[in-house]
DNA sequence: TTATTAATCAATTGATTGATTGAATAATTA
DNA sequence: TAATTATTCAATCAATCAATTGATTAATAA
């Protein structure tokens, strides 16, 4: 019993050293990223706008915690999360911040525009959507994202060829479109386009981890799947 | 686009605040008794052993972040989680931690002894044997815990008065036991002293925050509940 | 072998954090 | 009114953290 105190003390330390690790913006970006996919250190250093000196030494801090697991590829380094845990950790996270801070409402607002006019989609409600061949999914991010990894069956045209290419998307089904999470523009900004071209599109809510999650299917076109 | 940017790095900063509040053992223990309900600073500091003014230092920084609500009553400041979701973040954090730090683990076995060999019961579980009558359930907390907020139904016999008091529970029924958390030694010890005394034990998952999340009856011998 | 590239390491700097101390509020009681 | 109690504030100091820089380690290509 006496005893019992350090070691709870000791357990507490464990769990504020996972917490700590998730306290910097540029790491919580890093685990975005690292959502949607195995990626290496200067494709994430270049996605979060760091220096590759400065990512690696945040993964390597992710890694000293658990939250990422790391595998050497010839001269590249991939990090990916260590575990669905953490998907579901960042998602408890999002969710308090989303309640308890008035903050994150008022940016949220201002980053996501009209947010309220364009009400989501969920993953179940897709998943039996697409099966009865009702739906069109569109992924507008960029084609390398799209090849690491997106909905299985999803057609892909990048936000800023959306309008050119409106046409290859027939116009008698409701379009899905989807981007990178809860808090990507582009699928907002897809929708937008598409009513503005008289075609039904709403977003899909959440993102591609939660998405995998759920049990809808991802696929690859994998350059080279080493 | 641009602009959008800084948004989402305000966004992560934002949630970055929130991480970086329980990136510390302190808060993270406080946050623990918390979850059991209201309490007031020179409580929370006595529970989690610091000084007065450390706690409430750290109380503060909870609140700043939204992770806490306080209520002024009198001289004294009452602190309690902002809302259920903190609950569902402090799972997720034990749940991460738990996967991917063998360091936990070690942690665990030392801190619960024979962790496996008394398999636990669900909240679910109990909810249906509780109204069938099968069960007798046993808060071994001290009586000023108990007080603040029980299981409905369950009988306080606190661990110290257990090996004494044990022919007040009937030997036919099979005794659930339960103390703060997941973490806490009380029912392990409960469970043990009673098998030793033939009478069949088991030790109830989770704690008092995430069972009345999941429905089972809390109430309060409130002493004024003001 | 010698470049080149990806990633990490080591050292430095400025900034932030946490515990302690003593003083200051503010509500209650004598 | 003065004393007591619960809490917070303000200042301090040691410890830790994050970004930068330049050097270093591996793997690959010329």
């Amino acid at each position: 019993m006496t005893a019992g105190v350090s070691v709870k003390k000791a357990l507490f330390e464990q769990f504020a050293r996972v917490a700590k690790a998730l306290g910097h913006a540029n790491r919580l970006e890093l685990l975005e990223f690292l959502a949607q996919g195995e990626r290496s250190v200067e494709v994430l250093a270049g996605l979060a706008g760091l220096s590759v000196a400065n990512a690696s030494q945040h993964l390597r801090h992710l890694l000293r915690v658990g939250l990422v697991r790391s595998r050497k590829d010839g001269q590249y380094v991939h990090y990916a999360l260590a575990d669905e845990s953490v998907v579901a950790l960042l998602g408890a996270l999002r969710g308090v911040a989303e309640t308890t801070l008035a903050e994150i409402d008022r940016l949220v607002d201002t980053y996501l525009k009209a947010k309220d006019a364009l009400e989501p989609l969920s993953p179940d409600e897709l998943l039996s959507r697409s099966r009865q061949g009702l739906v069109t999914v569109l992924d507008v991010r960029p084609p390398e994202e799209y090849r690491a990894g997106h909905l299985a069956g999803a057609v892909n045209i990048p936000l800023a060829d959306l309008k050119r290419r409106v046409g290859e998307l027939t116009s008698d089904q409701e379009v899905i479109a989807y981007c990178r999470g809860p808090y990507c523009v582009l699928a907002y900004d897809a929708v937008a386009v598409l009513r503005a071209k008289g075609i039904a599109a709403r977003r899909l809510d959440g993102g591609l981890p939660e998405w995998r999650i759920a049990g809808l299917p991802v696929e690859q076109n994998a350059k080279a799947a080493s």
